[in-house]
RNA sequence: UCCUCAGUAGCUCAAUGGCAGAGCAUCCGGCUGUUAACCGGAGGGUUGUAGGUUCAAGUCCUACCUGAGGAGCCA
């Protein structure tokens, strides 16, 4: 089409006082008569250029009055300082050429409701707060991997497609794999554990899915999870391993993303108070520190959305509880050997009323203490012959932990809702667009 | 699976059981510094579906459908 030479908005400032052109979408248009403000987007930045009437020709002048919402354009013009301008930059309009035109664009310029949003949820990434999220989504994504790669670790890809459950518990999406029943993958932890013997350091990133029917703020079927499993790490460096994560993923965020979460009216001293140590208690503490608060909780009783808030209140930092009931945690949790009614596991529950970000443990590496724990969950032991190998030759102390990467990044954006830190989210209802 | 709430114009929402309304969007007109611009005008309706009560139902009753929020479960 046009506009070889376009400029990116995000570096128009090296255009000042120069003649430039950017290529991009009408992402609103004020007119006064014979004067007009085009916005235009191109993804990196939001531009404010002026047509005055009086300065072009009447084709482009007419060009400019038939731009409507989201068509795509390009607009040359010399670039100035103008303080007036959104951003601090302006151009005056020498030229305006429309590509595609838009009619009728549906997301105005005003309040809508959720439902109506998410089925235009391909066109709703446009706007500038669902762009602004969408863009943290990436630089958390980034960080995430240089966070592993600067500490040598191997990223691991775990299938996707899988014959059997991590934990049993959880409901699965079943898929026909030629006339046998497999499964979409819930973690990639399994898969992880005999990588850590053979890499040391390794972990895994990528999509994951829960056949739950939760209907809650907090709950995707499809999210992406970020693995840890790390050979010879035992429970305590675990919990060390988690901090030091969260807390370099907040630094970057912050750094890199200060932008976006501006955009997002984000109060970043909330996330700069988010210093180590994090606040470390027990199950046991926890349920001593309910009962005080009117929360009758026995032990072995999971801790339900109202105990975790009421631990967490008044916290600026995540909150790591660990050392839960064995009766209700996974079976490839370690006892611990201080206590052995309780496993090795950490909840970490962010601060703001965000929630559980993390949960993870050290594993068992005793094969005679694990095949008594896959029959005690009445797990099928032959789909679990490859895992008990891990224990059969050269076993280890090893640990991990899982991170939802939509709840990280809900909570760094100050987002209320989960399904808006995925460009397309699956819910219980809704797998459309 | 359970509990609560909602469904009226393209969108966001009004309407005591008594004429179906407003803002935004769209279209037309006006305006040379707008910041979700503003001002004037126009078009736009099977009130989620089916049944019931009533002289009269968007409104009350019943069932169903769809969605949202929460619980449980989890990251």
């Amino acid at each position: 089409m046009t506009g070889k030479d376009a400029t990116s908005i995000s570096r128009i400032g090296e255009k000042s006082g120069s003649e430039a052109a950017v290529r991009g979408w009408l992402y609103n248009r004020r007119s006064s008569g014979k004067i007009q403000f085009l916005i235009v987007r191109d993804g990196t930045g939001y531009l404010q250029t002026v047509v005055a009437k009086s300065e072009v020709s009447p084709e482009t002048w007419a060009e400019a009055e038939r731009a409507t919402q989201e068509c795509s354009l390009v607009v040359s013009g010399r670039v100035r300082e103008e303080p007036r301008a959104p951003g601090g930059w302006e151009m005056t309009v020498t030229d305006v050429r429309i590509l595609g035109p838009s009619e009728n664009y549906p997301i105005t310029p005003k309040e809508h409701g959720v439902d109506f949003l998410m089925s235009q949820r391909h066109l709703w990434m446009r706007s500038s707060q669902q762009h602004a999220v969408l863009r943290v989504r990436s630089e958390v994504s980034q960080a995430i991997r240089d966070f592993f790669y600067e500490r040598e670790y191997t990223l691991i890809d775990s299938p996707i497609l899988t014959g059997s459950s991590v934990e049993g518990t959880s409901t699965l999406f079943e898929t026909d794999y030629f006339g046998e029943k497999a499964y979409l993958s819930q973690s990639g932890q399994l898969y992880l554990e005999p990588a850590a013997a053979a890499f040391g350091k390794v972990y895994c990133f990528g999509p994951t899915f829960r056949a739950e029917k939760s209907k809650t703020r907090r709950h995707l079927t499809e999210f992406w999870m970020i693995e840890p499993e790390v050979a010879f790490l035992e429970f305590d460096g675990l919990c060390d391993l988690a901090e030091e994560f969260v807390t370099y993923l907040i630094a970057r965020t912050l750094d890199r993303s200060a932008e976006d979460l501006a955009r997002l009216e984000r109060d970043t001293s909330k996330l700069e108070a988010v210093e180590r140590p994090f606040p470390r208690i027990t199950y046991r503490e926890g349920i001593e520190r309910l009962a005080a608060k009117g929360f009758p909780i026995q032990f072995g009783e999971d801790l339900g959305a109202d105990e975790e808030t009421a631990l967490t209140e008044g916290n600026s930092r995540p909150l790591i509880v660990s050392r839960f009931p064995t009766a209700i945690k996974s079976f490839y949790m370690q006892p611990d050997p201080e206590d052995p009614d309780v496993v090795l596991g950490l909840d970490m529950l962010a601060p703001e009323g965000y929630g559980e970000i993390i949960g993870g443990s050290q594993r068992i590496h005793d094969l005679e203490l694990l095949e008594r724990r896959l029959a005690e969950h009445k797990l099928p032991r032959e789909a679990y012959e490859w895992y008990l190998d891990v224990r059969r030759y050269g076993t280890f102390p090893h640990s991990g932990f899982g991170m939802g990467l939509e709840r990280f990044v809900t909570w760094m954006c100050g987002t209320h809702h989960l399904r808006e830190a995925i460009p397309y989210p699956r819910t219980l209802k809704r797998i459309y667009p």
